[in-house]
DNA sequence: ATGGCGTACCGTGTTACCTCA
DNA sequence: AGTGAGGTAACACGGTACGCC
């Protein structure tokens, strides 16, 4: 049986079509028609009808196994697309948990860090309010000593800051404003931490080394 | 203008066969 | 020689687009 040059019959007429079951005259495309085809598909995934009987005839096959290659062309293609796809997002996956970990231990250290000086600072103002009430107490007056009085911070003053925080400690201060929930992120957060005269910055009139004495 | 019909094509899933380890 | 796994041509089916009447 030859159709457009290619015999169908090859290795399939061997064994009688059963009744029931439709026996499929199958036969693999030469490596010629094989390498045609391919450089089509890279050149388009879809070949329009005149295309399609121009190939057929070209490769000495009919315009329906041309167009049924192309289609299982394009459903191997998709189905090896979507496991690159797969493999590129596992990476991604893989890239960013590692840096989401390395991220939440570094978030853990400062939390730690800004709970230890927020207990120093607690430590501190109930020091200063504990000396103050004692200096009113035996003068009957508001305590008016400051640095500011006397024109600066005394480096007996400086020194003892250094002895409680430590230099590294100090020069972290900024940064230690994160707790453990997120909750000082907002600008409302800010101000209320802010509320208790801790970090005042302007307009208070003293400052928290104001208690050291 | 609209709906019915036939045709062609597509994507997806399955089947049947071939090849190879 | 027999067999199971993987590849693939061919098919089935449902959906869509288009032209024609």
């Amino acid at each position: 049986m030859m159709l457009d040059g290619v015999d169908y019959t090859l290795e399939m007429m061997a064994e009688p079509i059963s009744a029931t079951k439709k026996k499929k005259n199958k036969r693999k495309f030469t490596d010629e028609q094989i390498k045609s085809l391919e450089m089509m598909f890279e050149s388009e995934t879809r070949l329009e009808p005149g295309k399609k009987m121009e190939v057929a005839k070209e490769l000495g096959l009919h315009p329906r196994q041309v167009a049924i290659w192309f289609q299982n062309k394009r459903a191997r293609w998709k189905s090896k697309q979507l496991q690159r796809d797969y493999t590129i997002l596992q990476q991604n996956h893989s890239t960013l948990a590692s840096k989401l970990e390395s991220l939440i231990k570094e978030k853990q250290a400062l939390v730690i860090q800004l709970q230890k000086l927020n207990d120093l600072l607690t430590k501190q103002k109930e020091k200063g309010e504990a000396i103050k009430s004692d200096s009113e107490g035996k003068l009957g007056l508001p305590m008016e000593k400051s640095e500011h009085a006397h024109g600066g911070i005394s480096d007996d003053d400086s020194a003892r800051k250094m002895e409680y925080f430590g230099v590294e400690e100090e020069l972290n201060l900024i940064s230690m404003v994160e707790p453990t929930d997120g909750s000082l992120t907002s600008p409302e957060d800010w101000r209320s931490f802010d509320s208790d005269g801790l970090f005042c910055q302007s307009g208070c009139g003293y400052h928290w080394w104001d208690y050291w004495s």
